[in-house]
DNA sequence: AAGTTTATTGACCCGTCAATCAACAAAAAA
DNA sequence: TTTTTTGTTGATTGACGGGTCAATAAACTT
């Protein structure tokens, strides 16, 4: 019974299978079988849209990536002044959602394939950019010049206080997390008036 | 010609060629056939000293933080003030040796294989809470109180600095990424003293 | 009605891989 | 010297997984 049009409804429901799964394994050790079965279809018909593995992997990552930046737009867009806006951004990047165990996966994956598959450093340069940008237009009226390299500082220590707290012993705590960032902000913030 | 006291030996070759083979793959997609054949020997004799893939792994890992953890050791005994101590262990994390694409092939696979092989969170708390430790160590007899705060924020950026350093576009260059952490290093002093 | 495109699957092929085992070799112990 | 312990491997096995393909069926076109 083949309706018409199913593509984009396959890729979602494939897509979002593979997250699932991901967080299921921990790692990207499923299988193609297991992906279409949670996604309802079968082997074939994944590797019908998607063409293989890897693809599908991409296409899961993308996705991920483009749930974090709508996440951060939407916080942005509402709030005004500069030091509200990095506010934003460290709620949107520690936001629960973010600590659900297959974005966890999914993201601690993404690293390890960002060695050795070209599309998916791409992807990882494409968060990056887009996060030192966000920083260093929100810090730039509150500290000029420094904002470059504040904004540099900034997101390394917010990817690396989203793996500690994503792989720490206890439940993941978000506001921990941004409590942390912003007393390293209130510092470099001090540090421009008090110099 | 079998001779005696083997064991040791084929356990190194065993642990060297796996962080070579998890280099070269960038995953731990990694037969046990090829650790075997790039340690000089059959499979069959790889399982016979280790029982099985999953503590090849570990003992790698393991292999790994010791060498980090050395490092660090080394680094620390020589010098005697705390902040040429707190330049010491940036200076261990962030060294060539650190760099190199098997170690953060490891790296990077040791956090995946944390969220789900026990053994392999318990290392990575073991290596968290002793660089925890040393920083506390270090910035005490400069900030007092403030120490545990700054030693926690102080290792997510190292953590975070080294991911993207790791994984940019060009060389890593451990010399910037030491320069990053000692800005901020600077801010939080400063602010102890400013405030 | 005939033909084309889209959707879908079961079955299959080919390769791989972890793990096992039987067997052999040398040294050490008895 | 016989036995046991230690070291070692080739061959095998059992399972699994990615990818292909032929075949089927519904919808759309002419």
């Amino acid at each position: 019974m083949p309706k018409l049009g199913m593509e984009p409804i396959r890729k979602t429901a494939l897509v979002k299978a593979t997250i699932v799964e991901i967080g299921r394994a921990g790692s990207l050790d499923v299988t193609v079988g297991q992906i279409a079965k949670r996604a309802g279809m079968s082997t074939a018909l994944a590797h019908h849209y998607f063409g293989g593995k890897e693809a599908i992997f991409l296409a899961a990552m993308r996705h991920i990536l483009s749930l974090y930046g709508a996440e951060v737009r939407g916080a942005l867009c509402v709030v005004g002044g500069p030091r509200a806006r990095l506010d934003a951004i460290l709620l949107a990047s520690f936001s629960p959602a973010n600590f659900r165990r297959e974005v966890v996966s999914a993201w601690l994956n993404f690293y390890v394939l960002a060695q050795t598959v070209p599309g998916a450093r791409r992807l990882l340069a494409v968060y990056q950019a887009r996060l030192q940008s966000n920083l260093t237009h929100a810090l730039r009226p509150l500290i000029g010049a420094r904002a470059p390299g504040v904004a540099a500082a900034l997101g390394a220590l917010i990817d690396g206080v989203y793996l500690r707290e994503a792989l720490g012993p206890g439940a993941a705590d978000g506001r921990a997390a941004i409590y942390l960032v912003q007393a390293y902000l209130a510092a470099e913030l001090n540090k421009g008036s008090g110099a």
